[in-house]
RNA sequence: GUCGGGAUAACAUAGGGGCCAUGUGGUGGACUGCAGAUCCUCAUACGGGAGUUCAAAUCUCCCUCCCGACCCCA
């Protein structure tokens, strides 16, 4: 069994060989940093979260970059509004974006360079692209790509130049040579940021930044780039091309795309108004709802947003919390019965199986279902013992580090045991005598300390809600 | 228009030639002082049309519709 990637270029699902055996360089396009991040980078940030945890888990050596871009109009525009230096904006809402990415359970990456720090690196490439004459200098200082300069414009898109160009709603630039060509350096406007270069000040075009930073921090080929599929153009088809242009090889071996997030149909995104800030959410939902509700569905399928769809995110989520949780209990009692050692087994190689299959997070979570119902049904009839109770748990935690939907406090405190233990007896002793208004207000008021309570066939049950 | 991804029960989603898919919600039971959880049970499916096949939700072809990309975007 072996991992397969659907990889844009080829609009197939591939087996996955890394360059070094062993090893995976992978480059996530990162956020334009002007505002806080919305739901729809967060689907991209957990999708690929995911998907590097998934391959060190496989057990590959992963070197996983994202980058900001802290250089761009937008920004300058906000800046401007805020009477603030662009980059203090910028570094405003990188601060933003890692607090959210907390939030969300999102791992660090291991670098996460900047446009602004990486202009050497970026002038440098700039220059090798002109030398190698693929690119040229305009009238105003700014460079372009010269797009005719390339045989095979349009590998990632699966279209030709001619077919573009003639749909394109490009504006008209007189310093362009060609209509389709584009900026990779672009010259300042009189009082705007700026960096000197040999064609004057000026500052980077958009897609020079991916080109040159993945360059200078992972070589000249890395295995997998990922990003939202809409910026396989013109983004990644232009980075193709970049870097191409100075090392006449292949950039990635394999892209993978997300898919979008939509609200009522439309594609969640800022200049449509209509996303919702990480923020809002997640002061709302918890990070493993928010996790369940992007990682049970396939990363390539449009999603709707709506809050009904977390709401019942959470009630799907519950089932399997509840489930952790009764495991928890169990594994506490000290029975006796069955060590679920087949069942477990079965859980992970299905959970391994659909992972492999391009990533597909909404079969393992199935395999998940599965499990929970195989696990109450012995809970229920009680043949599990505390070692299977265990040996479950440890698969759900050893998995929980890819998903991040279980409760993520520990359970393991020995004196809230006791305590629970002497308070269920005298609630117990209560409800024998039938004082129920006593033994009810001990569990209500369990519950606003976030503790349930469950009278059962087989005795009384707590767990944390 | 050109490219890409889709259309699966009430809803949200997996699957991808034959075998009880998963969850939410709904039905009826079991358990129960109540509540909750859990178990059992039932119902509702593969956009439309041809074809291939012993067998198609799954393969092929055609059609319809939806979303996205083509200026910025995760």
């Amino acid at each position: 069994m072996s991992l397969k990637i659907h990889n844009t270029l080829t609009g197939k699902k591939e087996d996955f060989v890394p360059i070094d055996q062993g090893k995976v360089k992978i480059y996530v396009c990162g956020v334009t940093v002007y505002d806080d991040i919305h739901m729809g980078h967060a689907r991209s940030m957990i999708v690929f979260d995911m998907v590097v945890k998934y391959l060190r888990y496989s057990g590959y050596e992963v070197t996983h970059i994202t980058n900001f871009t802290d250089v761009d109009d937008k920004i300058i525009n906000r800046a401007n509004e805020a009477g603030i230096p662009p980059l203090e904006l910028s570094a405003r809402y990188i601060r933003e974006y890692f607090r959210d990415a907390e939030a969300l359970g999102i791992g660090r990456a291991d670098i996460y360079p900047k446009a602004s720090e990486s202009m050497d690196d970026i002038i440098a490439m700039v220059r090798e692209i002109i030398d190698n004459g693929f690119a040229y200098e305009a009238e105003d200082g700014s460079v372009y790509f010269s797009v005719r300069k390339v045989k095979d414009y349009g590998r990632l898109t699966h279209r030709s130049l001619d077919d573009m160009e003639s749909s394109g709603r490009i504006a008209e630039d007189p310093m362009k040579k060609d209509q389709m060509d584009f900026a990779i350096w672009k010259s300042a406007k009189p009082g705007e940021i700026s960096w000197d270069s040999p064609w004057g000040k000026g500052r980077p075009g958009w897609h020079i930044e991916c080109s040159a930073m993945i360059r200078s921090h992972l070589g000249d080929k890395i295995d997998i780039h990922g990003g939202g599929n809409d910026l396989i153009f013109p983004h990644h088809e232009n980075e193709i091309l970049q870097t191409e242009a100075c090392t006449g090889e292949p950039l990635a071996n394999y892209w993978m795309h997300n898919g979008m997030l939509q609200v009522k149909g439309e594609k969640m995104s800022k200049s449509l108004g209509n996303f919702f800030r990480v923020k809002e959410v997640a002061s709302k939902y918890d990070p493993q709802t928010i996790r369940f509700y992007f990682l049970n569905t396939h990363y390539m399928s449009p999603l709707i947003y709506s809050e009904d769809a977390l709401e019942e995110a959470s009630a799907s989520l519950k089932r399997l919390v509840n489930n952790y949780r009764d495991l928890q209990s169990r594994s506490r009692a000290g029975a006796a019965g069955s060590d679920m050692v087949a069942e477990t087994e079965e859980a992970r190689a299905s959970f391994r199986e659909s992972l492999d299959d391009d990533f597909n997070s909404r079969g393992a979570i199935e395999a998940l279902f599965v499990l929970a119902k195989k696990t109450n049904k012995a809970l229920a009839d009680g043949s599990i013992s505390s070692e299977g109770a265990e040996r479950v748990l440890s698969f759900l935690r050893e998995i929980d580090g890819m998903l991040g939907i279980y409760p993520s406090e520990g359970l393991s405190d020995d004196t809230l045991d006791k305590v629970m233990d002497i308070l269920i007896a005298i609630r117990g002793e209560l409800r024998k005598s039938k004082q129920y208004k006593m033994a009810d207000e001990i569990r209500d008021r369990l519950a606003d300390a976030d503790i349930v309570l469950e009278d059962t066939a087989d005795g009384v049950k707590w767990k944390r809600a």
